[in-house]
RNA sequence: GCAGAUGUGGCGGAACUGGCAGACGCACAGGACUUAAAAUCCUGCGGUUGAAUAAACCGUGCCGGUUCGAUUCCGGCCAUCUGCACCA
């Protein structure tokens, strides 16, 4: 009888789905296990293939668990604020909250026909003011413990649209809409002080299981460094210019000093800077260019000379020369760099281009290494040593760090300093789709938050969304609404009409899945502690900087002001590769390579969908789409199917199968806990194959590869438990185990070498005594042949495992 | 330019802590079944030389090193992918 998936799989989801079969439940007393995905931001084009990915990994892993007796919370929600909803309502003139209503509805749909174990009754929606009021009083909190606040920072504004953009709107420094510039323009921005958290957010790190890459990447992205800031005097001024360092055992070879364009010296000392015309006109050209511009490959260096001005050598006590240079940032350190050309890369190249001096400080004390300050900056500290450095000479660099920094303390022109790459999060967006800023403005009182018993402020239902003019928000149109009261003394005020950005509903929401119906809080304290923290988060690796890092700073802030038990939200995070079009490249709809995972499902079914998902390669790693491949996991299943008809009686595993069952409980175990999911479905495939291969396969032998089976194909093997009349859904029966000593071979087959060559193989016992094997290795002809007439030099036995001769 | 990753047959990939490279699947070829095809089942399948299921040699991006033995460890390159904020 053929398969048919159409009807089975609908069986079995009208089944789960109705009975609330994986609903998680709150009892304490049950040892819990709370595994976590990224929820889907619903766009229109639907589900994507990579999607699945991600859920089906994470919901073997539930399953199992479940199997295992854990209480599993496997939630799912909506990531619904965004600018695509946006562009799209203001394209098509449907508001957002009918196409996110719309597209969630598709995705439910979609997220059910591929049967997860999801718990449908706790979805959490970040667009339904229920859910964003919690959002907002978070949001409320930091400010009143002072990690929120206002400062002037540019944003993208379109010269053409006079609007706002974002850096996706971006390309190329024109606007995606229209092609006009675009340039930087100051704006007044909410800002969260996520550099507060920056020494615990790389300190914690160490009590977390997440993978080592993405550890790395997370402290890459927070980019401790130690140094020092030093004084530069201006010549003939009491002026100072401040830099900071990480080589500040170089300081006798600063040439040279460059300021970031948006520097406040130049400003400062515009009367005495004689070239002045020329360096505004060098500023405003790189108020043009976009950061991504500043930092492009291979971008040729730039800058002027600051003239009229000079700064002087702390440490040599000359004059030095100021340069403007956008290679330098404002938004590093202090904006401003000693340039020490001979010893490091950017300075050499700027001061090669401009012909600036250089003085080598720095020489190495190995022979080995090449230092040739002419072809190139000489930058290893390993074995670099001092020179021409005064009281540093003859010191290795980290000496002469240490020993620099305490004379500039000591003499009051510079201080020992950690900073930090990490900046603050700009948390403001001119857009309409986003979840209202809950402050207001008032003349006497300045910011205030609105009062946490008027939350949620919902975003009123207006119709022209489109941006506003000169970068403001499309709220900022609507007086009625901008025009209130101040919650502190009542007088007349203004509503902010930013809205926040996407990161800010996705920065919490597995909190509010542990108890997602709450009215007076977040989740209840007793939820919080029951489900907390997140066991397993899995998620791709595009996130692991700024939404882990977002997320793990808002957790932080409520564990500090009491409000989550724990330190760190997620005790275990991973991620998984990207599935890219069958040309090897990233699906999009430009290169016609896109998947629709509802053809799939039609054509394949949800079973072997998931399988193949899983099978394609290795779980953490990129991975083509191939519609051959599929076919063949389809082909599996089928065979799995037609298993039915080679059923035997039996309660016990057969003898020719005992020992392949229980190295298959093993091996499926420990892959599943390791994802690598498509080692586990090639057991599957051998364990099939051997049933073909005898014909035969007894109840005690179905019962067991079908509870393997079941969290890879969730509704097949429920369908066959039944047919082989079991009386339980798998999903309540336990997880199977195995016998260690069953695992193991007594008799096995080992390769015997000739100077590292295969020669040969012999069968020994487990364990057998190394005489007896050399015996039988000298007993071979095949050996015999390949050392006659040579004299053996040395034999190597590793037990179990090879014997090798080496001979002359 | 910086950071992270990857590189194994025609293709996706496997190989525990350094121990028979190529499990499993796809594609392909041959056979069985069929009037025929599809489906299914069985067999073969890294390359070169060989009639060969004999034997030998080559082979995990490239060059070198350590080792009895390297896809695995070390040094130096090259290529591809992803991300990015020229991070002093």
């Amino acid at each position: 009888m053929a398969y048919n998936f159409k009807e089975i799989e609908k069986k079995w989801q009208n089944k789960w789905y109705s009975e609330g079969t994986f609903y998680a439940k709150d009892e304490p007393s049950k040892k819990k296990w709370y595994g976590l995905i990224e929820f889907p931001y619903p766009s229109g084009q639907g589900l994507h293939v990579g999607h699945p990915r991600s859920y089906t990994a994470l919901d073997i892993i539930a399953r199992k668990k479940r199997m295992e007796g854990y209480n599993v919370l496997y939630p799912i929600g909506f990531d619904a604020f965004g600018l695509p909803a946006e562009n799209y309502a203001i394209k098509n003139h449907v508001h957002p909250k009918i196409t996110t209503e719309k597209n969630i509805a598709h995705f439910t749909e979609q997220l059910k026909a591929l049967g997860f174990s999801f718990d449908w009754s706790r979805v959490v929606n970040t667009t339904d003011p229920e859910y964003y009021k919690w959002t907002q009083w978070i949001f409320i909190q930091l400010f009143k413990h002072g990690l929120a606040y206002k400062t002037t920072m540019p944003i993208n504004f379109c010269t053409g649209c006079k609007v706002g953009l974002a850096n996706e709107e971006v390309v190329n420094g024109v606007c995606e809409r229209c092609g006009s510039p675009v340039v930087q323009k100051e704006k007044s921005q909410w800002m969260l002080k996520i550099t507060e958290y920056a020494q615990r957010l790389i300190d914690d790190l160490d009590d977390v299981d997440y993978l080592e890459k993405i550890k790395t990447q997370q402290k890459n992205w927070i980019g401790r460094s130690e140094g020092a800031e030093v004084k530069f005097k201006i010549s003939g001024h009491d002026k100072e210019l401040i830099v900071y360092t990480t080589r500040p055992d170089t300081l006798f070879g600063a040439t040279y000093m460059v300021v970031a364009p948006e520097h406040p010296i130049i400003s400062e000392l515009a009367n005495e800077i004689t070239n002045l015309n020329e360096v505004k006109e060098y500023q405003n050209k790189a108020a043009m260019k976009s950061d991504f511009e500043r930092a492009e490959l291979n971008k040729e260096k730039t800058g002027v000379e600051i003239k009229g001005i000079k700064a002087i050598n702390p440490l040599t006590n000359k004059e030095i020369p100021i340069w403007v240079s956008d290679y330098v940032l404002i938004t590093y350190g202090t904006g401003a760099i000693m340039a020490v050309p001979s010893h490091d890369t950017r300075d050499w190249e700027f001061a090669k281009k401009f012909d600036l001096p250089m003085i080598q400080v720095i020489e190495s004390n190995s022979p080995d290494v090449v230092c040739d300050i002419e072809k190139e900056a000489f930058t290893d500290v390993a074995t670099g040593k001092l020179i021409n450095s005064g009281f540093l000479t003859g010191l290795s660099v980290e000496d002469a760090k240490k020993k620099v920094i305490d004379y500039l303390e000591e003499n009051g022109i510079g201080t020992r300093k950690v900073n930090y790459k990490l900046r603050d999060w700009v948390f403001s967006r001119q857009r309409y789709w986003g979840e209202p800023i809950p402050m207001v403005y008032c003349e006497d009182c300045g910011w205030v938050p609105i009062k946490e018993e008027e939350l949620p402020l919902e975003l009123p239902n207006i119709e022209d969304y489109e941006p506003g003019e000169n970068g403001e928000s499309p709220l900022a149109k609507h007086t009625e609404w901008v025009n209130t009261t101040c919650p502190h003394c009542g007088k007349p005020a203004k509503r902010e009409t930013d809205t926040m950005p996407q990161w800010a509903g996705s920065s919490w929401y597995y909190l509010r899945y542990m108890d997602p119906h709450n009215k007076n809080a977040l989740a209840s304290k007793e939820a919080l502690d029951y489900w907390g923290p997140v066991d397993w988060y899995n998620g791709g690796m595009e996130h692991t900087t700024l939404h882990l890092l977002y997320s793990r700073f808002w957790h932080k802030f409520l564990y500090d002001i009491g409000v989550v038990p724990t330190k760190e939200p997620y005790a275990k995070r991973t991620s998984h590769g990207m599935i890219l079009g069958s040309n090897g490249e990233k699906m999009s709809k430009s290169k016609g390579n896109v998947i629709n995972p509802d053809d799939i499902i039609n054509e394949f079914g949800a079973d072997t969908f998931r399988i193949y998902e899983m099978f394609m390669g290795p779980f953490d790693q990129t991975a083509p789409w191939s519609m051959e491949s599929i076919r063949g996991c389809n082909k599996f299943l089928d065979r799995v199917w037609n298993l039915q008809d080679f059923l035997v009686d039996g309660d016990s595993y057969s003898p020719e199968f005992e020992k392949m069952m229980h190295k298959a409980i093993k091996k499926v175990s420990s892959d599943i806990e390791e994802m690598k999911f498509n080692t586990a479905v090639s057991t599957f495939m051998t364990m099939v194959n051997e049933f073909y291969r005898l014909k035969r396969i007894n109840k005690a032998e179905f019962r067991t590869l079908l509870q393997l089976l079941n969290p890879f194909v969730p509704h097949m093997t429920e369908e066959l438990f039944e047919i082989i009349g079991e009386p339980n859904t798998i999903a309540n029966t336990p997880w199977p185990t195995y016998d260690e000593a069953k695992t193991v071979d007594n008799e096995i087959e080992i390769p015997i070498q000739v100077n590292g060559k295969v020669k040969g193989t012999v069968a020994i016992l487990i364990d057998e005594d190394e005489t007896s094997v050399k015996e039988k290795v000298h007993n071979l002809t095949a050996i015999q042949n390949a050392t006659a007439g040579k004299t053996i030099a040395k034999e190597i036995y590793v037990k179990n495992k090879i014997y090798n001769i080496v001979v002359k």
